[in-house]
DNA sequence: AATATAAGTGAATATTTATTCACTTAAACA
DNA sequence: TGTTTAAGTGAATAAATATTCACTTATATT
């Protein structure tokens, strides 16, 4: 018999994330996806139960991959404003080198594909930045509120300037890409 | 012979608009909008060529009322500081007020329905921003890097913030809105 | 009040898109 | 090398959705 190419599913992958970042979650058909990753559309059918399956995995692909880089190297006894650099750097190149993703992911947020309890699942897989927060509160590293909108602002502030780059094209170098986490601990800080 | 119902067309904006907010572009139908609206899905297409011309127009209504709203109440000759934070409480209440616009647009800048070109052009409204910043440098209010990295970063607080605050359903207090301006002027200040 | 004219309707039709399936191809194993 | 089995194909079919149109309704004009 012959055996599966485990490889399709990636290749199904790529493709969906290229096409929704060109065109949005509502320009993908089939075809196109079975198109752009050279197969039949039939044999998308082999891999996934339905379209609704290609998006629902892919979704939850990316979350486990960004929950997982957020975090890389973490170390949480390092001081406090270095391992906030530390997650800041993570998210931001993250983010830069994998922008299809976070487009997908945002995009998922605003569908009928992914349901609201899934939603809340994924948010909870993000709760170690908020320690980190709370922590810079404790230490009076932080303003003093509510650490809901300190994550908001920190958040924010690097999906837009990521989303801007990647738009205007515009190269960020390894300087402004300190000056940008400059604004953010400022804004942050006590 | 009857006259048409002028009103007809803030229904379908506004049916669109929730439509979209709930179930992101993707989620739509002419079906859907029609039922939303009240109204016959034939009707539709007495006031809206087809359904692109729906988004289409939508987007421009609501790309102006953005646009008008961020400079409202603005004094070029105010201080700087005073000058930056009345259009940032601008656009942080537009957002509040009109969040579904907010995600409309959103979601149409990554979708086949807006062109490239409609989108640069778009981008230009927003200028005089981009000249505050600019005479912010100059006075030295800001931080001397590229306005484009500033910009990005007071649009990108405000977006997230907005968001998650009707996602998770917050109320933002006077007090605690003051507190997200300071982090946003303490971010981009020199 | 009668007429004309365009709005409004929603079932019928056209179009687009998802999914299936009869068939072909390729690898594993005897 | 032949047989078996599942992958792979893409045209055919089903399902969803956009659009039209023959008809009804409302109102402005005479």
């Amino acid at each position: 018999m012959k055996p599966r190419d485990e490889n399709k599913i990636a290749q199904v992958y790529k493709a969906t994330l290229k096409l929704v970042k060109a065109r949005g979650l509502a320009g993908i058909t089939m075809q196109s996806v079975a198109k752009e990753a050279e197969m039949a559309t039939g044999t998308l059918y082999i891999y996934f139960k339905n379209k609704d399956a290609i998006i629902f995995n892919l979704f939850h692909v990316c979350v486990q991959n960004s929950a997982q880089v957020f975090f890389r190297n973490y170390n949480p006894s390092a001081p406090y404003k270095e391992a906030l650099h530390l997650i800041w750097y993570n998210i931001m190149r993250h983010r830069m080198e994998h922008f299809d993703e976070s487009v997908f992911l945002e995009q998922c947020f605003h569908s009928p594909f992914i349901d609201e309890p899934t939603k809340v699942r994924v948010k909870k897989m993000f709760d170690p930045l908020r320690e980190l927060i709370e922590r810079g509160k404790q230490e009076q590293e932080l303003k003093d509120m509510d650490s809901f909108w300190l994550l908001s602002f920190m958040m924010g502030s690097i999906n837009e300037v990521v989303k801007r780059a990647v738009y205007f094209n515009k190269k960020i170098s390894d300087e402004m890409l300190e000056m940008n986490f400059m604004m953010c601990w400022d804004g942050m800080k006590a």
